[in-house]
DNA sequence: AGTCACTATGTACATTTAGTACATAGATGT
DNA sequence: ACATCTATGTACTAAATGTACATAGTGACT
């Protein structure tokens, strides 16, 4: 059973560290170097997103690429196993990559507020 | 067209602030003191979160009543207007808003680890 | 009395996003 | 032949989010 915990309710106790932030960081990825899916899993991995489903990444590359943000090419010959479809990004992607980096440090700022505000709360002793 | 940018594709783009985390924002702020739907809008506004539609905030109240992370009762008193209800918080939405507080504080890091990052591209010189 | 504005809460529906389960397949080693 | 690791993807399901609308009390103005 997921996202359970001992509280009596149900639905709240996810919320694994920025998982609702994927999109801004795989694009960011793929800005930094061309990449596929399994080795964009395992870079999210590395930096603090562990344990994300490939078929999210899959999907939201392939979703990226409808947009226009990413193109790719297969690359048959590189490696080792089956081929990789390896994305990189375009000028769009680059707009859009900026759009949300500025919305992200909106979002930090509001989320330090939020920490703030949490610490002055009066807490019971323990 | 909700939701639309330049950009040719589609669904990128929104990402207001910090609505995806309104929900440790609405425990937090009944923490503080007991309050009702209406004026936990107006509040939500001036902590950095503007034009929340006011079904989302009494659904997501409603949800944390079933999940016993508040309490509610009606004023009909205090005020004009039509009746309130005024939620506050039990010991277990305290604990909650405990583990919700840490989460962010990771998710917090993660970000700023992101924007690091991002700063550290290579950006084209315009 | 009628109606407008503001306060206040909620339901019903529709859309979007996220998550799970499963299917496929190439390459390498035993 | 079989297991394992690499690699990509589809189909289905569940959850979260957003939009539109319905209801109602109070006060002020005409």
């Amino acid at each position: 059973m997921p996202g359970r915990h001992g509280w009596g309710g149900r639905g709240h106790g996810r919320h694994l560290p920025a998982r609702r932030h994927m999109e801004p960081f795989l694009l960011l990825l793929v800005a930094r170097k061309p990449s596929y899916g399994y080795e964009l899993i395992q870079e999210l991995g590395e930096m603090g997103m562990p344990g994300v489903a490939p078929s999210l990444v899959y999907r939201m590359m392939r979703q990226f690429e409808m947009d226009d943000l990413v193109l790719s090419d297969w690359d048959t010959d590189t490696a080792a196993g089956p081929a990789r479809r390896v994305y990189r990004i375009t000028a769009d992607g680059l707009m859009i990559l900026q759009d949300w980096a500025e919305q992200l440090e909106d979002t930090v700022n509001v989320l330090n507020d939020f920490l703030r505000a949490y610490e002055q709360l009066e807490h019971p002793e323990k």
